[in-house]
DNA sequence: CTGCATGCAAAAACTTTGCACCGCC
DNA sequence: GGCGGTGCAAAGTTTTTGCATGCAG
C-alpha cells in the first residue's frame, strides 16, 4: 500500500469532526472546511474521510435514511437515530453484555466486528410531540 | 393515508422474497420479478418495497455497501455482512438479552426499535481463505 | 367511477474516479 | 524528482418522482 502523507486539508477534516458530536454528513462537512480552504472540493472530503474510517481514525455510520455520517468518536458506543428529524445521537450502553451476547452465537463464520443502532423518538422530537397535543 | 390496493406485481414481490434466504437487492427482485413480469418497471420494485417495509411486512437491510438489502423474515433476528463477499446471512441471537441492555440505557428520548449488523468473515471464505494459504 | 398502482423516463441524491497539476520529503 | 494529495469535472450507482395510463374495488 502506499505511504501517507499528511495534508491540510485532511488535518482541517480531523479538526472539524473533532470539534463536532453530532455526526456530520460529507457534505456539511464540505460547507464547513470552505470556510477555511475555499477551494477544497467534495472529492477530496469524500477521499479523506474514506481514509480515516479505514485506518479506524474516525467511523462511518451508514442510517439507512439519506447520506452516510461520520463520527470523531471511535470508543465502542452505539447511536440512537431520531425517526423524525434524522439526527444522530451517542448512546452510552455497555458494549461487554453485547459482546458476550456475540460470544454465545453460534455461527461457523468468524464474527470481527458489529454495528447496532436504535431507533425511536430524540428529546427534542418528543418534547414537541407532546407540546402539540 | 392512502388507502393500499391489491397488486399482482406486490404479491409477486412477496412471493419472490419469501422464497429466498439470502437478502435480495432492490435490483435483483426487479430482474427476477421480469421473468413472471416482463414489463414491471424498477420504480415499481423499489415503490412497493419501500411499502412493504413501513408496513413491516419486510425488513429492510443498510448494509453500509452497495445497494440495500432486504429480508421477508421479520422475526427479531440479526445480521451477519461478510466484509469480503458481501452476503448477508442470518444470526440466531436470543434478542431478549440485547433488549434487556437497552432499558438498562439511561436516554431520554423514547427508544422503538433496533437493529445490528455484525461483521466479518462468512463460513465460505474463511474456507477460501485457508485453502488460498 | 374513483383513485391507487403501474410503466416509463427524467432527475435527484450520494459517492467514486480519471486526470493534470501542486507541493511535501 | 518522485510520489502522494488536490481540484475539477465527469461519470457511476442507487433511489425517487412526475405524469399519463391501467386496473382494482
Amino acid at each position: 500500500m502506499p505511504a501517507i502523507k499528511r495534508s491540510k486539508q485532511r488535518d482541517a477534516i480531523i479538526d472539524f469532526l473533532s470539534s463536532r458530536t453530532d455526526h456530520p454528513t460529507a457534505d456539511i462537512v464540505y460547507v464547513n472546511i470552505r470556510k477555511q480552504f475555499p477551494n477544497i472540493s467534495l472529492g477530496t472530503v469524500y477521499r479523506n474521510l474514506s481514509l480515516l474510517a479505514q485506518l479506524g481514525e474516525i467511523q462511518k455510520i451508514s442510517t439507512g435514511t439519506g447520506a452516510d455520517r461520520f463520527d470523531w468518536n471511535t470508543t465502542p458506543h452505539y447511536h440512537f437515530i431520531c425517526t423524525d428529524c434524522g439526527s444522530v445521537i451517542d448512546l452510552e450502553v455497555d458494549a461487554l453484555n453485547i459482546i458476550k451476547d456475540i460470544s454465545s452465537i453460534s455461527f461457523d463464520g468468524q464474527i470481527e466486528g458489529h454495528v447496532a443502532y436504535f431507533y425511536g423518538k430524540c428529546p427534542e422530537c418528543l418534547k414537541k410531540q407532546r407540546q402539540a397535543q
